[in-house]
Formats: C-alpha cells, sequence, structure tokens
DNA sequence: CCACGACTACCTACTGATAGGTAGTTTATA
DNA sequence: TATAAACTACCTATCAGTAGGTAGTCGTGG
C-alpha cells in the first residue's frame, strides 16, 4: 500500500486540500488523489457515459485498486456514491462558472462564459453532463441523488437569470431556461449522433 | 391464459395490424396486443423513465404474465429488443408526424405540430422521449441500438429541415437542430425538477 | 403433423451489501 | 512518557438476489 508519512511538505499540502493527515496518496494517471476522490473519478466518467446504472462497486474498486467491499468504508451506499458525486459536480461547475455579475463587469457576457463550460465539458471530456444524463432518467434514481439533481438544475437556473438580468433581458427567467434546455439538448443529439458540429451549431 | 380465437371481428383487426393471423391475443390495460407488443410497450415505459438498464427480461415478463425464458422466443437477446423498440418508436413518431409539407399547406405551422408531440409525450404519458434518454447514454449502448437511436435523429431533423424550409427560415437546417434541442432538453429539465412548466416556458 | 409459443429447469456472471478482522496512526489520560 | 482507546483504510469471505442466456419439453391450433 502506497502510504505518505506526514512530513513537513505534505502536511502543508493535505490540510491545504482538506484531507485527514494520515490518508492514503494514490497517483492515479499523474493525479495525486486519495482513494475516495479516485473513486469519485472513476464514478463521474461511467455516469456521465451511460447513466447511474453505468456503475457497480467492483468495477470502481478495480480502478484505483482496492476491493469492493472497500469503497462500503467510503460511500455506505451506491446511493450515497451518486449523491455525493452529483453534489461535487454541482460545486465544481458553479465555482468554474464564477460570478456572473463580476463577469458582466470585466465586459464579458456571462452567458458566454455559461457556454464555454458546456462546450469545453462536450469537447475535452467527449461526455455528457452528468446532471444531464441523470436528470433524464430523474424516475428511476435514488431520492438523495434526484434531490442532488434538482439542486444542479436550480442552481444553474438562478446563476442563468441573474446572467440574464445583467445583460437586460425583458424576461431573464424564461431566457434562463431557453438556455440551459437548448445547450443540455445540443449536448444530447451531439452524443446520438456522435458529432460534436451540432453542438457548435446550435451555439453559433 | 387469455386468448381470442380468430373470430371474424378480430380477424379484421389482426389483418388490419399486420399481426400474424394465429398469434396469442392478450389483454393489458383494456387493449388488445399479442405478447410481443405487450412486452415492446412495457419495456418503454421502463426505458422512459430510466434508460436501457431500466428494463431486465424477468420484469417484462412479470407484466406480460409470461417466463423470462420465454422472451428470449420473440426476442433473441436484450439487444435485439431494444433496438427494435427504438425502431418502432421511430416509426410511430414519424407517422405521428405527419407529412410537413401537407401541414403548411392546410395553413399550420408544422413546427408547432412537431412541439405539439413533444408536449403530449412529456403530459400524456409524463415521460421523457425514448430516444432523447438513450441518446443521452448513447456510448453504453449496444450497437444495433445505438445505430436506431441515431436513425431517430437523423429522421427527425430531416423532418424538422423540411418543415424549416416551408416557413422561408433562412438557415432551416440549422433551426431544425436548435428546435430539436430546445424541446428534447427542456423534456429533460421537465423530467429533472419534476415540473411540466418549464417545458411551457420554453415552448412560449 | 408440425410449427408456434409457451414452459421447466438450469447456468454463469455479477450486483450491492454485510460481518469480522488487521495493521498502523492518532489522541487522550494517568 | 507509557499506555489505553479510538480511528483510518483497508482486507477476506460470504451472502442473497438478479442479470441475460441456453437446452430441452410440451400442448394446442391450423
Amino acid at each position: 500500500m502506497k502510504r505518505v508519512s506526514g512530513n513537513n511538505e505534505n502536511m502543508h499540502l493535505l490540510v491545504n486540500n482538506n484531507l485527514p493527515v494520515d490518508n492514503a496518496i494514490t497517483l492515479i494517471g499523474n493525479m495525486k488523489m486519495t482513494k475516495k476522490e479516485a473513486l469519485l473519478k472513476a464514478a463521474e466518467d461511467k455516469v456521465r457515459q451511460g447513466g447511474y446504472s453505468n456503475f457497480s462497486f467492483r468495477e470502481l474498486a478495480n480502478e484505483v485498486g482496492i476491493k469492493s467491499a472497500s469503497v462500503h468504508y467510503h460511500f455506505p451506499t451506491k446511493a450515497d456514491l451518486g449523491a455525493e458525486l452529483a453534489h461535487q459536480y454541482t460545486n465544481s461547475f458553479l465555482a468554474a462558472l464564477g460570478d456572473p455579475a463580476n463577469i458582466k463587469a470585466s465586459g464579458i457576457n456571462p452567458i458566454d462564459v455559461y457556454t464555454q463550460l458546456f462546450r469545453s465539458a462536450l469537447i475535452t471530456d467527449d461526455k455528457m453532463c452528468l446532471c444531464g444524463l441523470l436528470g433524464a432518467q430523474s424516475e428511476s434514481l435514488p431520492d438523495k441523488v434526484r434531490l442532488e439533481v434538482k439542486r444542479f438544475f436550480n442552481e444553474n437556473l438562478t446563476w442563468l437569470t441573474v446572467a440574464h438580468t445583467a445583460n437586460g433581458e425583458q424576461d431573464p427567467a424564461q431566457a434562463a431556461v431557453v438556455t440551459i434546455s437548448l445547450l443540455e439538448g445540443a449536448m444530447m443529439i451531439s452524443k446520438a449522433l456522435n458529432d460534436h458540429s451540432y453542438f457548435e451549431t446550435v451555439t453559433q
């Protein structure tokens, strides 16, 4: 097992990352992360390809190099893993967006920033939006996962409404729903037809 | 087992439906259908709620009143069932749409007809578009299923391009992608937030 | 008589989950 | 400073349940 004892350098690193000081740190694809982080990353890939049932504890465990039973140490149930995954995805997404008012103040259209984040999710990763896919299969999700997916869309609609307000739209709330619908739909079609140019066509 | 022998009335019915004359006819929810049709209907409900992995042969068999092994008589593999499901869904969808030129000629905007078909899919059934959900999880589908999903979107884009051309749009191909993106996206958000009013907001 | 549409009876693989255990680390206490 | 208690991050072994799929059987209708 790879363990890193708490010397001065990586003590600093660990504290900055809010990690338990003695957590096992593993190298996964040149990225330092805890097993828990690695599990979430592996799960994200699977879910963004095929939805909630497209990952299993065994698969994730194999990919990060532990046993499936040990995954239950980090996430008591599959629903817990799914909920935490959606929660962190939403947080990262919002963090990457930044504050729409600040963006507007710096002379940039926040809707372009929003569109660009969707674009990079599709182009860089070649995968669907995690919460888009989960939202579509909302009916079959465990409650706590569905709740986190709802949070994603509510937070996004709030952000977009502020952005459209800053842009002086006459109906910013409606514009927000239209924007997110268009982007999620364009993503879906690009994935279904395996051709990213559909996304570009829509966002032009 | 409920069987209806081929008397004169339903002989007529069967021939009109292109069914093998001696197929076992079952009453499922006041609807006369063969076991095969009933299996497809049951699968459609499941898939439109949770995607391709949201149905199993055992579940379908229970719902139509046969054994899971017997499902293999109608559909050798799960992929065969999924592909035929998507194929028939596409055909029904296109048939319900009709000819965009004829619609336009009768003084109706074909895009309104298209929107209305999506609306009734969402409102009447309270479910996602089958191929929308499958398209989002395209990466994890068996080849023959993915191919049928592609066909759905290609046929829809063709229909919409003709419709927008009839409407005199300057870029009918782009308008087609925008229309389907908007509707699939609005469906996704309405399902995720469990509120059909988002669909109405977008289509206004 | 024979094909159709079921059936019984399996199989192997995999699912999420649990119980109980271990080596090492940290913290509290006396 | 020594020791006890608690915690971390795993492990092995096992469970009952379910997945899709196969082989072979059989009654009924045309």
